[in-house]
DNA sequence: TATTGTTCTTGTAATGGTTACAAATTTGGG
DNA sequence: CCCAAATTTGTAACCATTACAAGAACAATA
C-alpha cells in the first residue's frame, strides 16, 4: 500500500486482490494501519477501535495481522524485542526509531546492495533496516 | 571483540578496560558469546554453561547481558520478536538468519550510508541490518 | 585473621505480550 | 430461509523477561 489516504472501497478491493476475506474487522484493521506512518502496536490497534467497534477483542487483532503477514501485504517491525510494530508499506524502505519520544519513522533508502536477492550464497527474501537514537524534534 | 578465540586472562582484562567487574559468572558468559558467530539467545547459553556451572541462574544471565548492553560490549539481535540474539561483534556488519536451520550468520557490509551519523535530521545512535531467507546450506 | 559493608548471584513470583482453543456469532450459497 | 463454513470472541495457557528479596561471595580495613 502506498501512504495516501484511500478510501475504504478501495481497501476492500484490495484486500480481495490479495485473497483475503474483507470483514469488517479485517477492512478496519487494515484502514486504520494504512492511514499513514503509524506503525502501531497490537495496543495502539485495540485502543483506538474499540472505541468504535465495542466488541473487538485483541485476538482478532491477532489473527488478522497473522494472516495479512502470512500474506504478504503487512510486514513486523521488531526494533524492540517488547514490540512489534505494523507496517502496511511494503516498499524497501528504513525505518528510525526515537529512543526519547518513542516514535518510528519511515527512512527512503537509496541502497542498490539491499535489493540484492542473494549474499554470501544465501538467498535474501527479507531485508530490515532499524535506525535508532533521538529525533529531530527530541533534538529541539 | 573480534571473532579470534581469546583467552580468558584477555577477556578478563578487558572487561576490567569496560570497567565490568569480571565475576566467575560474567567471564564465562563473555567467553561463551565471544567464541565465534554463535549469536545464542539467552537459553543456549544458559543450556551450555548450565551444564558447568550447575548453580548458574537465569537471572543472572539476564542481568549480565544488560549489563554489557548498558556498557556497549554486546548488542542484542531482535530479528525475531520472540528470541533476542546477543553478539559481542559491536563493529557495523548485518545479519542474516535462515528461516528453515534458524542460523544467524555475519554480513559484511560496505555502506558508507550506515556510517552516517544523522538522517533527515534525526540522530543516529544504533543500526541494525536484518537480511532473512534461506541459506547456503539450506539451499542445497 | 576477623569484621563489615558492598557487590553479585540466585530462586520465586509477577508481568506482559502472544498463542491455543473452543464456543458463539456472522456470513454466503443453495 | 436454512445450513455449512468462515470469522470473531473470551478464557486460559504459554513463554520470555523483569522485580524482588534473601543468600553467598568478595574486598577493604583494622
Amino acid at each position: 500500500m502506498t501512504k495516501e489516504h484511500t478510501s475504504m472501497e478501495y481497501l476492500k478491493e484490495y484486500l480481495i486482490n490479495e485473497g483475503i476475506h474483507p470483514s469488517y474487522q479485517r477492512l478496519r484493521i487494515f484502514e486504520y494501519l494504512d492511514r499513514g506512518e503509524f506503525h502501531p502496536t497490537v495496543d495502539m490497534i485495540y485502543n483506538e477501535l474499540a472505541k468504535e467497534i465495542p466488541t473487538l477483542s485483541k485476538t482478532t487483532i491477532y489473527n488478522t495481522l497473522n494472516l495479512f503477514k502470512k500474506n504478504g501485504i503487512v510486514t513486523g517491525l521488531t526494533i524492540e524485542a517488547n514490540e512489534v510494530r505494523y507496517d502496511t508499506n511494503m516498499q524497501l524502505h528504513a525505518h528510525f526509531k526515537c529512543d526519547d519520544c518513542g516514535m518510528v519513522y519511515d527512512i527512503q533508502v537509496e541502497i542498490p546492495y539491499l535489493t540484492s536477492l542473494t549474499v554470501d550464497g544465501h538467498r535474501i527474501c527479507e531485508r530490515h533496516l532499524y535506525l535508532k537514537g533521538t529525533c529531530k524534534n527530541c533534538l529541539k
